[in-house]
DNA sequence: TTGCGGTATGCAAGCGCTTACATTCATCAA
DNA sequence: TTGATGAATGTAAGCGCTTGCATACCGCAA
């Protein structure tokens, strides 16, 4: 789009005999221009192909109508299918999606926010809440608009659609004790800088230290890969006493372990159970299907879409803070002892 | 970003004292300062948290260093690896992405393509080679930089990296057929306007006829989803005479189908072989896991962005035409008989 | 000392659009 | 008929940045 013949305002403007106010008024107002008029001025934007130029609007009106996204990967389906919803709503507004990635790294996501800002996003969705004093100060100063996601702020000043991490966390593991296991065991991933996997694990915790009877024999943390995972489940059955359910704080780790389970000659759920959390496809697709908590990442991120956009819009009245519910999905991994 | 407290050039200049000008040269060719002011201005970058505005940028320069790319969907996991693959080489180049999709719908993808460089996008990712003569003229009338994914183009002028599908799909069936079947059906996507599909089909069929004893017993278009698979995958054995093997155009028609069978109590592949296309994840998780093509998504998404960088730089002798190589991945879904 | 070449910096003209304000013109009540 | 009113359009001043050109300055050879 950078050749010397694109047509400009100006050129709208001869062509229709108006002048170029009456043309920008026409695109952005057209209620404020006479019906006639109009009509000269669409034929001569359509016969030109006119396309407005973005610099130029963005210059004047101070607003570019794009919104960015940090998130932690594409390349595991966990954010996708949120993102996809998100970026439908926006399009739907006229809004457009520029997307970052930090790979969990919080230095790369603040050099992402930086990078997404400075490409003129009006607004941002980050996912968590846990993030560098430096991070934090940097959206503060430069005053942000932003949402997080995937997780739900009590306290704090940033709007946020998500659930609680920490609750469903401990939903799963009564699920599990309910079952009638005791000796458990966790793989979840890095925890350092991810206050979600920090909070599952912590909800996980919780519930078994309030089953008298019940041990938490392990706990593993790896990277989100089945290799990884395989990895962490045949660790936590080194130990003298095994456990009979390992509790996954992602289905990417859920299915690694299944796998590893599997090569090690163990029959889940009779040998061992296994739970997932966040319920992508992945989950319906192994034998047997994963037991896990299935997050509403459509809803989600439409939300999340909804919400930023009444930030942008200075929509007055708005719920910031939306807590939307998981719920457990029982399939096969989960045996009753 | 638009809290009128911005600190524009003016205001670092000022503060450095020097003009505007060298503020700007010393951020976009630091070379043409000398050191010490280079000091001085970068200290007052600093305390006023300067970042240059992204629309005024963008007039000045006409080029927002932002490219788009539109893909189906990210729903399912077929085009997110790629997806990441090209974000990141992107942003290793100081370049940000933006995208669109457009639900496997023409319609949708020309309003995508219209809004993504309205949106200021320099260049455009497309998926495929097909699109409606509507389509290609805007692009060819606009001049926009564009490279193609998921395809090669043998002929035509666009820029492309990707794989032949219909060779892929060729490929997988001589394969299949190697293993002794001689009854074959198909569930593929829906072909029209997927020149992907179109042309998996294409080979299919091509491999089948040269083949004289083998037949194409029936095939099947659907969604991707496991659903309609599931559903295809059913129609497909009501036949009087049932394949030995179905070949699917994707994993996720592929999924879909295996579960189908499982739930009408056939096994795979002892009853029936099912093959995929694409390997993604979800492949390698299914029992038996499935035989299917690997396509090089992470390697295409680099490759496409790479290409789409050096035409924006006018590199010159840049080869714009690459097509990468698929891979049968044997696992578990194809028998021999 | 003078003049030259070269380097570091400043000046100011845009880039294409939006919008407050000014102008024009038709309409209508007094 | 006249002035007030308001709708439709035009005028022109920016928005924040880049960049060609002009200027100032320095060191050095003549």
């Amino acid at each position: 789009m950078r050749d010397s013949n694109r047509p400009s305002l100006e050129d709208v403007a001869a062509l229709a005999g108006v002048s170029t106010a009456s043309i920008s008024r026409c695109i952005n107002s057209p209620q404020k221009v006479a019906e006639p008029t109009r009509q000269r001025i669409q034929n001569a934007i359509e016969t030109l192909g006119y396309v407005p130029h973005f610099g130029g609007r963005a210059l004047a009106r101070n607003r570019t109508n794009t919104i960015g996204a940090i998130i932690p990967t594409m390349d595991n389906a966990m954010f996708a299918s949120g993102l996809q919803a998100f970026q439908e709503t926006l399009s739907a507004a006229g809004v457009t999606l520029l997307v970052g990635s930090s790979n969990y790294d919080p230095d790369q996501e603040f050099d992402a926010i930086r990078s997404l800002l400075s490409q003129g996003a009006d607004g941002l969705l980050l996912i968590g809440a846990a993030r560098p004093e430096k991070t934090q100060a940097f959206l503060t100063q430069h005053a942000v608009p932003h949402v997080l996601a995937w997780c739900c702020q009590k306290t704090g000043h940033s709007p946020s659609v998500g659930f609680d991490n920490q609750k469903s966390g401990h939903d799963i593991t009564v699920h599990v004790l309910a079952h009638g296991h005791r000796k458990l065991a966790v793989i979840c991933g890095l925890r350092e800088g991810n206050d979600r996997a920090t909070a599952r694990v912590v909800g996980i915790k919780q519930a078994i230290a309030s089953q008298s009877d019940a041990q938490l024999l392990g706990l593993e943390e790896c990277k989100y890969s089945f290799e990884e995972a395989g990895a962490a489940f045949a660790q936590l059955l080194t130990g003298p006493e095994k456990p009979s359910a390992v509790i996954c704080g992602s289905d990417v780790l859920a299915v690694g372990a299944l796998l590893q389970a599997r090569k090690m000659g163990l029959r889940v759920p009779e040998d061992i159970s296994i739970t997932g959390f966040d319920d992508i496809s992945l989950a319906q697709v192994t034998t047997p299907s994963l037991t896990t908590v299935r997050v509403p990442q459509h809803s989600m991120g439409r939300k999340a879409a909804e919400v930023l956009l009444a930030l942008l819009n200075q929509e007055p009245g708005q719920n910031l803070r939306h807590e939307l519910m998981t719920t457990i999905i029982d399939r096969g991994t989960l045996a009753r002892i």
